[in-house]
DNA sequence: CTGAAAGCGCTAACAC
DNA sequence: GTGTTAGCGCTTTCAG
């Protein structure tokens, strides 16, 4: 039951197991090395033989090119996420790149965890639901890393963004809660510093105020949670004139707020109170929840990640893509 | 608005300026080196100023350690996964490592994806609700990288398996079903041919027997979705003498079997049918839930994982970690 | 088309 | 303590 010796076998091993130079056996691992095909295969079946698998570290080494991409993900906990990192990583993996995870928690360094990131030599960083310091976009600028950050931006040099157009969310938001009938509006929030945050909101109340509505409660947290919803949800009702509608800037919080309405306050969704979410993810649709939302484009937004990573000389710019409403049985369809 | 020239310092390059050697250099970024304090302020303040991050590449290389695993996720829509990864990452990095992301898409090549994984010389390689075949298995094995499969196990050599204790959970669930009333129950099963679904369903049925009851219905699927859950119920509720008890052997089947009960077939919980299922997710606590379930000691298997991960030599081993029966609304307490 | 030789950036003896 | 030297495994000119 004991391991065979865990000998690394080299492209020197494979060479004179096959009679022919190292470099041979280099070019016959380069698809387009120029080798003869009959050579190439005798190389190929001896390394397969010996078990050689060209050293990567190696390789990036000489050719100063890890195809290493860093992601860093906050709240793992909206379902939002999971989907995008599996995505992201299925795509760059196509694409000839791996995606090294990084991971900073509450009382963590982030700084700490970034110089790290950068002893890997990644290609870029992807960063999610994480507030990006003037300090650490400085450090990744001089080093020549890219950051690109997903579903949020910041206005520092060297950092490309990719977002939904979170604003016009906003605004299908007010119009679907408008258009349900509902008159006395409230916004739950997130981050409340947040780009993501304040764009939902902002377009929210903008497209409230041109339909004649005004915003009759704003809540924000620092968190998206579900327990967020919950007390949010609870805070409301405490008022005498209760909202009829309301606008939170994630599922997340949505469920929160759906659940306390219906278990803890006793209102009916959506005859009492209209409820509408951001993101759209998998549960959204789920018979237990049903939820109107605002639809991310999950899948173009790794797109254009991949784009950047593409031209990663090009000016850093910030991608924002088309947002979609989901009507389902929170609100009244219009 | 363009970025800085991305010239690569070396360590060469802070030698120089800071008028020492080389290798004091590398010693000042070895926390054990031996070198003077003074020197090494020295050399990381020059360091600090030009910008100069060790390259992990080439370390690895000389070496020969890269303090990289691997991870390779199946089914990301399990809620229980997300988590995971994050505890998993977190760990690992806590201990100097740094992970690597694989994904295997339906119609990928599992093989190839693997091969990357061991061009990048990794450490280790963890698994998730993925299917290990014996050439993979054998294949790592003469690569002398262990395979850590979570949640499931193969008798392969060289293949190190974490677990629950799956066999207890079910008998759990037995006990608790039948301490609720329940004399007609069933089990919904994911991937039949898994380890970790017959070991729920054999812990389940052998502590029904033991208790003189039988099992009326076994449905299995090879998924473990919300959307298997919802279909499993219908298909049960087609019977004349429809189950009382069901158990789900994943949450997320459970959550699918509670809405297709509730919202399709107006049957009540825990009153007419009681449901437990298997991982305690987040949202099983949540209130338009409120799952019994059996909980999964998440945080003690990453733990395990990095037990044998500082052991790898050993023979390779199985942990098995206690579950516990978390009673919430779905079923009745006893 | 193939082999020889020169490094990629770093660590680890080994002398001083 | 510090510098010098020899590689780690590979790609890439450069000859042939």
């Amino acid at each position: 039951m004991s391991l065979p010796p865990p000998k690394k076998v080299t492209s020197h091993d494979v060479a004179k197991a096959a009679g022919v130079s190292q470099s041979a056996v280099s070019r016959a691992f380069t698809p387009e090395g120029k080798i003869a095909a009959k050579t190439r295969q005798r190389i190929l079946s001896v390394a397969r033989q010996l078990g050689y698998h060209p050293n990567a570290f190696a390789r990036s080494l000489v050719q100063q090119k890890t195809n290493i991409v860093g992601v860093l993900m906050g709240s793992i906990d909206n379902q939002f996420y999971p989907k995008v990192l599996e995505t992201l990583t299925a795509q760059l993996q196509a694409n000839g790149r791996q995606v090294m995870l990084f991971s900073v928690g509450p009382d963590e360094d982030i700084e700490d965890t970034l110089l790290r990131a950068l002893q890997y030599q990644i290609e870029a960083m992807v960063m999610t639901s994480v507030t990006l310091s003037s300090t650490v976009a400085k450090t990744f600028s001089e080093a020549g890393v890219p950051v690109i950050l997903f579903n949020r931006y910041v206005d520092e040099p060297g950092t490309f963004a990719v977002v939904c157009d979170n604003a016009s969310g906003g605004r299908m938001a007010a119009d679907a809660l408008i258009g349900a009938g509902c008159e006395r509006l409230a916004f739950v929030g997130g981050t409340p510093n947040s780009s993501t945050n304040q764009d939902r909101k902002r377009g929210f109340v903008e497209r409230l105020a041109e339909r004649g509505v005004a915003l009759s409660f704003a809540l924000e947290d620092k968190s998206y949670s579900y327990g967020w919803g919950q007390r949010a949800a609870e805070l409301l009702l405490k008022n005498k004139a209760i909202p009829d509608g309301i606008f939170c800037s994630s599922d997340t919080i949505a469920f929160g707020v759906l659940d306390a309405l219906r278990t803890r306050l006793a209102k009916r969704v959506p005859d009492d109170v209209c409820v509408i979410g951001f993101d759209d993810v998998p549960m959204a649709a789920w018979d237990a929840y049903a939820l109107s939302t605002i639809r991310q484009p999950s899948d173009a937004m790794v797109e254009a990640v991949l784009e950047i990573l593409k031209n990663p000389d090009a000016a850093p710019v910030k991608r924002d893509l088309p947002v979609q409403l989901i009507q389902r049985n929170t609100t009244r369809p219009y």
